[in-house]
DNA sequence: CCCGTGTCTGGAAGCGCTCCCATCCCCCGG
DNA sequence: CCGGGGGATGGGAGCGCTTCCAGACACGGG
């Protein structure tokens, strides 16, 4: 164990000495460069297996100046996020697609001042290779340190008001409208939006889907009502439009937890669903399946997200040129509505 | 960004010119090091602020031989493991107790060879100042490498089999002791336990409390009945169960999928619960308080356990040498029994 | 007045690796 | 037989920082 045996491991040079070579020809050899003979090739390796050599990785990170790691920086002011199913999600499709690409995950929490500084210094001391940066509010500071940022940065989820040059985005304005849509193809006329929140692109883009759908179909846009994405921000914003608009026939619901806060109301308030009211959510997460009744919903391929972001960073990161991407969406039909 | 404009950061050379001191000067003034004199501290720092100069992190790990970084390692073959509510969870935690330790935290999946791969590098090639490692199965070749590690290693829940010097653990022998004298204590006789995979050492210590509980009470322990944590293992095994043994009046399973999964069965088969059988899952996760009934389950601190590993880990990391913590349950009684 | 003590200071030697480049050698064509 | 092309080789200069150490200087007591 590290304590009792500070005795370091073995260095190229000790490799090279070993195998009667100089150390650029060592170096070579462990990075199959050319110009090494076929012996003293062989020569290295059987150093190297008996040194039990493993290169330094810092050392080597310092010669390059690559590190070899990616950083996912989540913006927010709330700690538990990665406990979020959707972050969850979206580290389980970059961890994959940066294991592919031979980078390292930093994950990198933006909630205190603390956190943020961290994040600034990784961004300026060259500690990763690129950075992936999601869930950006309006104002965001992040948004001004990756602009400063001397490594690629790739968004998540375009930040609000800005178009970077590189993000992978979910098509919130198409997936909201398909489901506004469908609301309507079902004859409902008075479809209310229950959004998340507006200083997040995602709250604003899901309404204005929501909104040109229903401007589309002749129908009168309701104002939107504000929640912050939870459920019980959904039930309160449900409970609100009720007592305002008693006469509402369909919901659509900015996510699913907004959702299913909903749900709950309707069914304290006595309404059915759908029959009285219907309602769409936006994510299809677990909750969506267990809920009561089951949510219809536009589904989002979020690791497919965190996979895209991940894998257009890697693309920055190796010199190539990648293209914005935007991910469609999908509804899937339950009970709800 | 990055691509388009490789002028280099500035570097501590720089600054030192620009301060008009030598490099030893700037770097002592920039750590705050004793033997600098108030002028050229002064003078360092209005160069750094000039310059807009921040440390090379790569630069100072070589020569520190600190990466700042700390690795969670977590092992199984399931690449979706980090979106389990329970491992979110450990993130959660670890990663706030890292933020306080001014450590950065690195994900690694070890589910593909690949990804054990780059584990064995990352361990051997000194590319984070120490590890944790989760998850850890009968024979994982992560119990190997982590021996020969040079970088402290703790681990969290204990790998099955042997006692680790640095670990922080759950107390699963207790919480399932406890659990089964609850159901005990109710009155019921024929308690069946449904395991977890048994090559865990968090399935086999809980099929242990049990067993023990069971002993000292004076009744036969069922032989355990394997699943591997999923719900759709705990039904299969309540099936099996229900077919073996149809007397039987409660249930302790393993964990809370797997208890969900017996009361899908308990319902489809006609049984009330807790009437006829009573059922006590483990975990409290989400799902157990929206299950139907809302399942009597062993709350264990899962955040505390992420930030206790952590915090036991950057203690190492430190020189200090910590003892390995068990961390306490609690039977949170709901509707289930 | 001298020397010991203590604070500052900058030179220089690393940390372990990559990579440029000068050198050397071998072989082939003229 | 000689010049030249090309692969193999090792020396050495970095990468940007920390840290050891020796020297400079100031101060106070004997």
């Amino acid at each position: 164990m590290a304590q009792d045996a500070p005795r370091r491991q073995p260095t190229l040079d000790q490799v090279a000495e070993l195998a009667g070579v100089s150390r650029s020809v060592a170096s070579r050899a462990l990075n199959n460069a050319p110009h090494v003979s076929r012996l003293k090739r062989e020569a290295v390796e059987r150093a190297v297996r008996r040194l039990g050599y493993v290169p330094n990785s810092t050392a080597r990170a310092l010669a390059t100046r690559q590190t070899g790691a990616a950083a996912l920086v989540v913006s927010g002011e709330d700690p538990s996020i990665f406990a979020d199913p959707f972050f969850a999600q979206v580290i389980v499709g970059a961890s994959a697609a940066l294991e592919e690409a031979d980078l390292h995950l930093m994950l990198c929490l933006a909630a205190s001042d603390r956190g943020r500084r961290r994040v600034e210094e990784l961004l300026r001391s060259n500690g990763a290779d690129g950075v992936m940066l999601m869930a950006l509010r309006e104002d965001d500071p992040l948004a001004r340190m990756a602009e400063e940022a001397t490594m690629p940065v790739v968004f998540g989820g375009r930040p609000v008001g800005a178009v970077p040059r590189w993000y992978v985005d979910v098509d919130n304005a198409g997936g909201a409208r398909e489901a506004t849509e469908y609301l309507i193809s079902l004859g409902r006329t008075r479809v209310a939006a229950l959004c998340g929140r507006l200083d997040t692109e995602a709250g604003r883009t899901r309404y204005r889907g929501y909104r040109d759908a229903m401007l589309a179909a002749g129908l009168d846009p309701f104002p939107p009502r504000e929640g912050d994405f939870t459920e019980s921000s959904g039930a309160a914003a449900m409970a609100a439009l009720l007592t305002d608009r008693p006469d509402v026939d369909a919901v659509f619901a900015a996510n699913d937890n907004m959702g299913v806060g909903a749900l709950r109301v309707l069914r304290g308030a006595g309404r059915r669903v759908p029959d009285d009211v219907a309602v769409v959510g936006f994510d299809d997460l677990a909750v969506a399946q267990v809920s009561d009744p089951p949510l219809t919903t536009v589904h989002q391929p979020i690791q497919a997200l965190g996979r895209e972001t991940a894998r257009m960073l890697a693309a920055l990161v190796n010199g190539q040129n990648p293209t914005a991407l935007i991910l469609p969406t999908r509804l899937v039909v339950r009970a709800s509505a």
